[in-house]
DNA sequence: TTGAAATTAGAATAATGTTCTAGAAAGGCG
DNA sequence: CGCCTTTCTAGAACATTATTCTAATTTCAA
């Protein structure tokens, strides 16, 4: 039996190899299954301890606290996602294509990675408010600025609308997002994947300069 | 001296009002300030008992406990938000006014009231888990349940877009949701308002029913 | 004024995060 | 192989913090 618990053990033999690691990955995977069953909050050391046979001791030993190990899963889920993003950005040849392939691969990503997904949503306020905000503004930088970069040459060939810079990722990641964090919770029940289409096309309407440059009509 | 601490009194004075309740008001908007601060898990109940010059006993009677507080803390923000949209959005008179209207009062709201906002991004996922789960979700529904109908309204008429019924309100206000998570993280400068017209233009953008029907080029 | 209900107080308790010391396993090197 | 250093594991001891509990105190209506 090769594991059912998740997808979880794939993205985690990729960030922490080796078989030496193999207790800290087993504690790693046992605490995702605790915290998307109880929330973060709820689960205790002691809690996590039992789920990975392990003790406290190996668990203080390897992630310093409580924080320190709901940010090394942070951290392994972000890089699971840029990871299976950065190849179809990097294919992209224009701004439309890159945006398309940034929405998709997100929703493709949540869809494949629910726990994860629903892990990082939980826990993004602890890993921003704690003490890796560095490293954490440092990624999401990494993450995005390929993509500006495009955006930028978009909007001088004309294919991209000329907005203010820090509105460009809220736009186009912002209704997927807001549309994953409602099925993770169970609002809704159509996988984001089944909206690609609407959430793609959505991304491009806020950002690409399309047919009528403005209705500008300011009648109040 | 009329309390400098933030708008916040203004707010409990609707959802708490009376004298008997200026204890229950005062820690309330202690604790708010201690969040704010130190982030919610940091803050301890002795944290808010000192800033409230208040005792345990009264805490736990006024909220049963941590969670509870929290919880009654967000529900004033709720609240009080929607109060703020509601004249605007029925004053709107089709799809498209209310779409501006709702997005525009959202903006404003955060922009007025950023510790609150700040508190509920943070506080989100600890009430959407615990035991006031449904609570919150029959607010949500009834703060977008008028604005759902005036869309399908848009649809009949041909102004909005049919699209898949759950994707409204995370086209509507993902991105402005998202904007405003950066600016009170302090990882954008510009208030959420200077971008008004771009996060309301956007709204439309993706909902409206826009001059050319579809691209429809499917080319890969 | 008086009695019941609501509220406040803070000591006592219990749950939980963290530290610490000892020892076991792993891995290099003569 | 045998010694030594480093890494890792273990769990008891400790410190912090949430929560409970009982006894005052205040409020308000009759």
């Amino acid at each position: 039996m090769t594991s059912i618990t998740s997808g979880i053990e794939a993205v985690l033999a990729r960030v922490e190899p080796g078989a030496r690691k193999a207790h800290k990955r087993q504690i790693l995977a046992g605490a995702l299954v605790c915290f998307d069953r109880d929330g973060l909050d709820a689960v205790t050391v002691e809690t996590i301890r039992a789920h990975a046979e392990s003790s406290v001791g190996s668990i203080y030993h390897h992630f310093g606290n409580k924080d320190g190990l709901v940010a090394a899963l942070y951290f392994a889920g972000l890089d699971d996602q840029s990871a299976r993003m950065r190849p179809r950005l990097e294919a992209a040849r224009d701004a439309r294509e890159a945006i398309e392939a940034l929405v998709a691969a997100y929703l493709e990503w949540v869809c494949e990675q629910p726990m994860l997904a629903r892990f990082m949503f939980r826990a993004r306020g602890s890993v921003a408010d704690g003490p890796h905000r560095d490293k954490l503004d440092e990624r999401n930088r990494g993450r995005f600025g390929a993509l500006l970069a495009l955006l930028e040459q978009g909007v001088k060939s004309g294919q991209v609308r000329k907005l203010p810079r820090e509105t460009y990722a809220p736009l186009l990641i912002g209704p997927s997002e807001s549309y994953c964090r409602a099925w993770l919770a169970g609002r809704v029940k159509a996988p984001p994947v089944e909206h690609a289409a609407v959430f793609m096309e959505a991304a491009w309407l806020a950002v690409g300069a399309v047919a009528a440059p403005r209705p500008a009509s300011r009648g109040k």
